[in-house]
DNA sequence: ATTGCTTACATTGTTTACACTCATAATGTG
DNA sequence: CACATTATGAGTGTAAACAATGTAAGCAAT
């Protein structure tokens, strides 16, 4: 465990909400490592609570995915095989192309250009070349494709799948390579809901999701 | 001689378990009404435990989406809509279709075995008229397929929608009109998968949604 | 060496107590 | 009576104490 855990305690919010986030952030950023342990009384003297919100915490993270509770033993950081990876990303290719379904039926002028902005924002952030603000205008330009969905449940869902696959997905974001790519998706992505052409617009976000898939898996060959 | 020592098959389960799972059912039955605050110190009453249970159980509902929470207000038991329920549906549809592609590719003889035996109990409970027995042999079915498609997280998530409708949905088999439809759905599907015909089983399933959609909207129309 | 037992310790499960917040009712004042 | 102010009580937020259980080390007997 790293010692860099530190609870940001600006605005009001439960314990318990602040000790989920933190938690959270430093699973996904690969500070606590997948399999190790989470210890109350550890990770109380830590951030400097009690153990109370420290369990509930880990009570959310369990329903998240990001924890594996075994009774009376405690809790630990999930683990996530490759196996678990692809199932992750049959379910968000289903999802995502559900999504963009549903985005197009419902486009607006207002979202379309909300949408456009975050294009070029995405394409900015690929010539600076800073990795966590690429994947930050990443996530902005599909959010922007959840909101038009308009469907509360589903964007939940969604960026839950996302987040199990923060840790890689940063990881392959350092390549380079890809960002022309990645572009290029986009910006079709975004031509396809412009004309409400469904069918496209659905395609090609499988297709991304699928590309994703082939780099995570190439990213975790090389970690081996 | 000496009784018999019994081993307690009930394994043993944390509190926070066993309250989750009874608020759950109590809500998913609809006894705790959408709305209806969930007080710790009144259930803990009620449920004879203190209030920490009670606590991490509201937590797991929450991110079950079954309860919200406000800041130092408490919890209560989520609303759903209508609106709600088209959402869950067409996230279950796109789900359920997934998991149907998925079982035709991953189809065995003896997977089909057991398909088919689920489909003969399914329509011989049906004969009988028991509601809770039709709704439960129903379910094996569609587990049967779940379990094929060998993608636990997406099993996991179909279980979470399909109770998210339980109260509906034992109110719409009290209409025995139907049984035969779905008789006739679940054979289409076992034919389906059994000539791995897998454009077809996803067409089916997402036919399969949408006739509930329909039934359980009529339900909520009626109650008013 | 292996097994069974004992003991001590670490960690989780659960209860209890206290602090804090917020809404509302009661009170006082013009 | 209107309105601001102050109790008060219900309920959550947090911490700390206590109970039960898992785990590992040591030791004796075989």
């Amino acid at each position: 465990m790293t010692d860099q855990l530190r609870l940001n305690m600006n605005a009001y919010l439960p314990l318990r909400d602040v000790v989920f986030h933190t938690l959270r952030e430093a699973i996904l950023k690969g500070e606590l490592k997948p399999g190790e342990r989470l210890m109350e009384l550890q990770l109380a003297a830590k951030l400097g609570v009690s153990r109370t919100p420290i369990r509930e915490a880990i009570r959310m993270l369990e329903l998240e995915g990001l924890a594996v509770t075994f009774p009376r033993k405690g809790a630990e950081v999930a683990k996530m095989t490759e196996k678990d990876m692809e199932d992750v990303l049959k379910i968000r290719r289903a999802l995502d192309e559900l999504a963009v379904g549903l985005a197009c039926d419902n486009m607006t002028e207002e979202k379309l250009e909300e949408l456009y902005e975050a294009l070029l924002r995405f394409e900015k952030s690929t010539r600076t070349g800073d990795v966590k603000q690429i994947a930050q205008t990443d996530i902005e330009f599909h959010e922007v494709i959840y909101q038009t969905a308009d469907n509360p449940k589903l964007v939940n869902l969604l960026n839950n799948l996302r987040e199990q696959m923060y840790r890689y997905r940063v990881e392959y974001l350092k390549n380079d390579d890809i960002y022309p790519v990645l572009v290029e998706e986009h910006k079709k992505i975004y031509e396809g809901l412009k004309h409400k052409d469904k069918k496209m617009v659905v395609e090609l976000v499988g297709c991304h999701v699928v590309n994703q898939e082939i780099m995570v898996k190439n990213i975790i060959h090389k970690q081996e």
